[in-house]
DNA sequence: GTCTATAACCGGATAGAC
DNA sequence: GTCTATCCGGTTATAGAC
């Protein structure tokens, strides 16, 4: 057996959490309810946990994992630009899907610029970079092309893209989150366009100008 | 002397919260020190404000009026679009400055799709009209025209840009938020001119488009 | 009926023994 | 690694003063 005791009971306090949580959401769910869930004392619950928010952390890192699985058969098979972003943000949307009626709560921390929650924070930057990577790939092993300049800032510009995304996604109630899927649709075409325009001569100066700004911005 | 006794002391609270929540961060500033810092009981602040975070509303109803008065002036005597847009914009970044260090937990608050610290909530109703009003001054009373349609949807879209300008500058740790300033002037740039483009009847097509799709995102 | 105060409750977090 | 005991601060209950 290769877990050790001490990652079996990590593993057993984070599964109670998430149960806790679908079942009562985040605010009514006490770090005392969780560990006696568990089976372990208050104390022995912080011992693995440093606080109840970092039981989020621990969350995202396991939805960004499923929907890097998720991407995989995408990936390796389809080679449309469109089709493979159109493919990676739906699977997005279906990893994220059950947790709707919390994820304003999980994702309010994550809004926090001091928290290491945070998207940009340096805590969340391993998740960050494996993230971008992914768009990355979306990108470069289509058959799309750009200009190098932009190639180059592509996977930044698709994750924030993605983390706008998420964001409209967090407050939108309709159905089966029905007007997120239309915002994805549009904006999703609206992209590879631009793509595609980018390479015109009279465009060109303005993407320079653009990615000129983004630079600036990230400083 | 019009004000009551009651409205001097709920004016001393949030004084002395603001006051300690600009030196210490919001977090680490107890209501207990707030109480104190104001020469009030424990309780009595809380007869005044039902929770520490709707002190974080009474600052929203306070650096808003403090735009509006900003803005007056401007609106006043200016009449070219752009100028009226920058002002109004230069302004809002002034008026929310001292407050940078806190601001975080203003985002993550509002954030949260169940707080009625979120600004898309019933609570902010009052507050988001006149915002909206506000922007929507900035261009009915200009010098600029736009098809009816964009037009009536412009109040709109101009705060929703005005969020995400807020949003940046919240995570913007550059030195008198220049990036932000940076990335004003260049968003303004843009509006400005798709506003002017949009009258051009090849572009028409496309401003349909968009402005179906924020009737459906809205909906 | 408006205002103010004191005491207690609850849950997140920590200290330190074993 | 695990526990018990305790702290600390947001919040509430409630009694009384003006």
């Amino acid at each position: 057996m290769k877990t050790t005791k001490g990652e079996q009971t990590r593993a057993r306090i984070l599964d109670a959490a998430l149960v806790l949580f679908r079942k009562h959401g985040y605010e009514r769910t006490t770090m005392r309810a969780v560990a006696e869930s568990a089976g372990v004392s208050l104390g022995n619950a912080y011992y693995y946990f440093e606080s109840k928010e970092s039981l989020i952390q621990a969350f995202y890192g396991r939805t960004h994992d499923q929907h890097l699985a998720a991407c995989e058969p995408i990936l390796e098979r389809e080679k449309d630009f469109r089709k493979r972003l159109e493919g990676v943000m739906k699977a997005k949307l279906q990893t994220i899907a059950p947790y709707h009626r919390f994820a304003g709560v999980l994702f309010k921390t994550a809004a926090d610029p001091q928290s290491p929650l945070n998207p940009f924070s340096d805590a969340s930057r391993p998740v960050r970079q494996e993230a971008k990577e992914l768009f990355g790939r979306v990108f470069r092993e289509s058959n799309a092309k750009a200009p190098n300049k932009l190639a180059e800032e592509l996977p930044d510009l698709l994750w924030t893209y993605h983390m706008g995304i998420v964001l409209y996604w967090i407050h939108d109630d309709s159905p089966r989150a029905r007007k997120t899927q239309r915002l994805v649709d549009e904006t999703i075409d609206l992209i590879v366009k631009l793509v595609a325009l980018s390479r015109l001569p009279p465009v060109r100066p303005l993407v320079t100008r653009a990615l000129r700004l983004v630079a600036t911005l990230r400083g």
